[in-house]
DNA sequence: CAGTGGTCTAGACCACACA
DNA sequence: GTGTGGTCTAGACCACTGC
């Protein structure tokens, strides 16, 4: 692990251990670099780390304070973990309806950026949180680059996988959302009526090196779906 | 403006003058540091700012890539502009429904880090895009930031009467989204019927200092409405 | 193993907050 | 004005990609 990871992540462990609260001030620039004793740009690296994050944020002459979400149980839209770190508290679960190798739709190629007779993995699954639905989830993997996957790991964490299994590291990701009505065929499977309100999200993963390799339509519970972003400006 | 903002921008420029595509490499590194005759290190800062806003992407050992969004007409919910620039192809208005100072609520005023007795501007409106409904707002600003608004501020941009009339600098922001069926009352400012989808979106807005000054509530017309976010991996 | 991006350092100097 | 965070530099060294 690298130097400003390391100490991103026990300030992030001293933040916790303390219960710091929104606002609090951490030590100033000088301390920690005798803390940590490193130099300036070092710690500097490391604090940025944590704003992009969302725990921290830097006043110019003034000093680092922390910053914290206020409501629980929300999503976290930002995360490359899914739903699985912000929904700890609870049971989730995965009942896979179908699991083939397919030809991409025009529309799926386009999406991972692939030739049409290339391969592709498809997976269909609804995901429960505790016992009740939480989303239905259509998901195009490029099997170039994911070349096996089964049953089990399928109904486990597909990502988890994908990083420590095949050694690939998830770089960054486009996602569209949509608000519509359900159709028939998705009610049923959300234990919903049709015309309901749902939540359409798609996202496409991108690896480390910029290669695309999912593509997947999430429709959302929206009884069970709550989103939170932490912005840090742009 | 800092060298490595405008360095960030003219690299910006450069991709869109040249109508670069998704993947397309950049000039490497070093040819950038003669090109902009400065150090290494504040180029890299310009690129991680542009890798930040999700233009390019740097891949260790091979390049710095393009990356473009690839849907037109979809809002940022990264951007702390709004939607003006998402959707400036478009005709926007404001129609102010209220406007007035209030005492907070509790909720108002937990949002907001404020005490009940404080003052706060609150404003109602409805935004149209192309003559249609595209959300209901509920904002509340906290009077001791800004202190005065009118109706003519209110119908305009808020946002760019906080920057650039008051001088004050926005930071970052919270938000939480969630899934729901309109009421009747919202259903009428949206000239949609009862019990339609809805999104609601609620912001806390803060300053650079990290001062709340806005806490507003968004409805929105779930035909108007598409989201992107361009994800960087946390 | 050459090419390319990333980390880390030490230090000078700058810009903003707050009293 | 003092304290505090931010920018910028020059350069050594490291780590990954791909021929």
């Amino acid at each position: 692990m690298l130097k400003y990871q390391q100490i991103a992540s026990e300030i992030e462990l001293y933040i916790e251990k303390h219960q710091m609260q929104q606002g609090e001030k951490l030590p100033v620039l000088e301390t920690l670099i005798k803390e940590f004793n490193t130099s300036k740009s070092t710690i500097i690296k490391a604090l940025d780390l944590l704003e992009k994050k969302g725990l921290i944020f830097q006043v110019r002459g003034s000093g680092i304070f922390v910053r914290r979400k206020k409501r629980k149980n929300y999503i976290n839209l930002l995360s490359n973990q899914g739903f699985q770190k912000d929904l700890e508290k609870f049971h989730l679960s995965s009942e896979v309806l179908e699991l083939e190798i397919r030809k991409p739709t025009e529309a799926v190629a386009q999406n991972l950026h692939i030739d049409m007779d290339q391969d592709v993995y498809y997976v269909k699954r609804v995901r429960y949180i505790e016992e009740e639905t939480l989303c239905l989830e259509e998901s195009y993997y490029n099997k170039a680059v994911v070349p096996y996957l089964n049953k089990e790991i399928v109904t486990d964490s597909i990502f988890k996988y994908i990083e420590d299994g095949l050694g690939l590291k998830v770089g960054f990701s486009d996602m569209y959302m949509q608000i519509g009505k359900l159709t028939d065929q998705e009610a049923s499977y959300l234990k919903l009526k049709n015309g309901e309100p749902k939540l359409t999200m798609e996202s496409i993963f991108y690896l480390t090196n910029g290669t695309a390799f999912d593509y997947s339509k999430l429709t959302y519970n929206y009884n069970q779906s709550q989103f939170y972003i932490l912005g840090t400006g742009i």
